[in-house]
Order: C-alpha cells, then sequence, then structure tokens
DNA sequence: AATGATTCGGAGTGTTCGCTCCGATTCTAG
DNA sequence: CTAGAATCGGAGCGAACACTCCGAATCATT
C-alpha cells in the first residue's frame, strides 16, 4: 500500500513535496544505504519530518516507493529497447543495463526483507511489468537464436538478480559475458 | 581486530563462553539477519550482555567473527576437495556448497559495508587463504580442460559472489547450470 | 480578498540498542 | 584450602531514530 488509490486529486504543493521526497529519498538511500534516517531524507528534500511521514506512512513505505520508481524505470527502458534495438542487442543490452545499475535496488530489497517484507509482493505491479518486459525480451531473443531455447524467465531473473550484486566484486565485467556465453546457444 | 592475538592464553571459563558466543551468534545472525540484537545473542549464549562484549568489543567486531569463521569453514571444505575429488567435481561441486550456504554471509557482508567496514579487509587472512583454495580448484580444473582456460580467479569470485545472492530467487538451481556452461570449454 | 480546509515544519515522545560499570562469582596458583 | 586475580552478569546510561502533535503557513474556492 504505497499510497496507490487517490481518493482525492491532491494539492499542488502537496504534490510537489511528494515529488521531492521521493526523489531525495532516493538520493540519500543511493548514498548512505537504506539505514539513513528520515530526517536526512528530510533534510535533503528541504522539507520536515512530518511531511515525510504524511506522504509515506512509515519508512518501509517509503523504501517500497523509492523500489517500486526503480523497477518502473526499468520496465519503461525495457519496453524501448523492445521497440528499437534488434532481439538478441536487447535482451543483452537491457540485462546489463540492469546490472549496472543495481546497487541501490539491492540494499532496498534486502532492507525489505530484514523488515520482514516481501520485496516481490510490496512492489506489485511495478515488479509485474517489469517481469512482462522481460519476458517479451526473452522470448524476441530466443526466436532470434540470439539465446538458448530451454532458458526459462525464472532462470533469467535468477541470473538478473545474482550478477546484480557481483557488480563492484572485481572482474565483473568479464563475468557477464561469461554467464552471457552461457545463455547463447552452443 | 578480532582479538587475535593471544597476550595470555584465557582462562578456561572464559574460553568456553567466548566459544558459546561465537555459536550462538551463528545462529542468531543467521536466522533474525544481522540487525538482530547482541542481547539476543547473549541470551542464546545463556551469558550476560557484558560478556559479549568483553570477548567482542563492539557489535560489529563480533559480525566479523562470525563472518572469518564461516570463511575458514568453506576453506577448510576446499581443500579437503582438492585432496578427494577429481578436479572438475571439486571445482563446481564446491562452488555450488558455497552457494548454498550463501544466504548468512550475504547479510552479514551486507551489515558490515553498511557500517562503513570493507568486508574484505575485515575478514584478513580468512578470506585470503579462501581466495587461495579456490585458485587452486580453479587451477586444477582448468588444467584438466574442466573449465575454460580463459578465466580469471577474479571473475570466478564475482560470478560465486553474484549466484550466491541469486539463491532463494526461484530457478536458481539451473541458473547455476547456466553459468556453469559458461565456464565450460566450447 | 476573505474564509475554510489542507498541508507544513520541527520540537517532542517513546523505544530500541549498543555499550559500560561494578558487586558477585568462579577459576587457578601455592 | 585459601587468597588473589580474572571473569561474569545484568541493571543502567546515553544516543539514535522512527513516529506524533499542533500552531503556523499555504492553498483552493467564492
Amino acid at each position: 500500500m504505497t499510497a496507490a488509490t487517490p481518493g482525492r486529486p491532491l494539492r499542488a504543493d502537496a504534490a510537489r513535496n511528494r515529488a521531492k521526497v521521493l526523489e531525495a529519498a532516493g538520493a540519500v538511500f543511493a548514498e548512505r544505504g537504506p539505514s539513513a534516517s528520515t530526517e536526512e531524507v528530510a533534510r535533503r528534500a528541504g522539507v520536515g519530518a512530518g511531511t515525510v511521514f504524511r506522504h509515506f506512512p512509515t519508512k518501509e513505505a517509503l523504501l517500497e516507493a523509492v523500489l517500486v520508481a526503480l523497477l518502473e524505470d526499468h520496465a519503461r527502458e525495457a519496453r524501448a529497447r523492445i521497440e528499437h534495438d534488434d532481439p538478441g542487442a536487447a535482451f543483452f543490452g537491457f540485462f546489463t543495463r540492469v546490472v549496472e545499475r543495481a546497487a541501490t535496488k539491492n540494499a532496498l530489497s534486502g532492507a525489505l526483507a530484514d523488515a520482514g517484507i516481501d520485496p516481490r509482493q510490496a512492489t506489485g505491479e511495478a515488479g509485474a511489468a517489469l517481469k512482462r518486459a522481460l519476458g517479451t525480451l526473452l522470448e524476441r531473443a530466443q526466436a532470434a537464436g540470439a539465446v538458448r531455447a530451454d532458458v526459462t524467465l525464472a532462470e533469467v531473473l535468477a541470473l538478473l538478480a545474482g550478477m546484480s550484486h557481483a557488480a563492484g566484486h572485481g572482474g565483473d565485467g568479464r563475468a557477464l559475458e561469461i554467464v552471457f556465453d552461457g545463455l547463447r546457444p552452443r
């Protein structure tokens, strides 16, 4: 429940502040990690602590909202690649892109899991949309012969989640290439 | 500094309590995550809070000690496999084993990183020993033709770290197989 | 422009948790 | 067995932090 149902259309300044808080939260959590205090988010957004909690009733809700925004961004990019790139390049390019931008996302879902919340359920529609887009990317790449036909979406998701966490561990660029070799037909 | 230098040999009950605390910490952090309180560790170990802090002067030191114990355990197993299994089976078997047992390790190093501590530096010798053992495993597997010759230890470490985090994401069993396919010669 | 409703800000609250302190307890040397 | 030292236990301290409350400020409507 991340304030999904706008009972009333939200006042102008309220909407502006909500956006500022969300953006500040994204930046702060990316820099200082999800354990950064809500007060720091409020300071960065230029609002009071009360304002943060009115829009996001709990810290977990704020983490969720940031994570959802990230997933929506990814899904948007996946759909763009479906239209513009060729099947193989679209799939591998998107995979690489998600891995590159994964640092924040991992920390967020880790923090949610730590609080006893299932990230997959929390992200709801946003996660499902990203999954659908990735599924399309995969199907097209398989149809074009760029990816083995016996690979399932669940396996790709596992690999994506895994390699996202491998970033920053040294030889992660070539490590991705090794995974891609495993995904390609022999 | 995880009480590495025994200035004096440590009294009998002190050594016993230290071991109890370390074991309890391993269990508690595995179950409740690294954010579990030290008091819970003390309770589980059947000692007072003061005792925990005498042996591990800070909570981070306790997390470090648990992580080091895990790494030492892995290194021990790697050396055992070097002696008993054939090169290919030793390498892939050890890789699989580490991934299976990775849940706790990941949470621990995550928590350390969150506290501004570099896990690689903190684990010191234990991490280096594990790295050496894995290096031997890799060389032997490559010499036997079970693993591509152009793969480096750094890349294997990145893949290992990554796939450790992929556990529990659904199709992680077959996902590992895909990575292994990428590691094998064509 | 004025009024009523909504939102803002930040001081304040209650709680959690890491860590300390010291009297009581347990161990070891002679 | 006994004295002296090392260790233990857990109540208590202080800081950090998520969250609340309410007077002041801002917005929408007539």
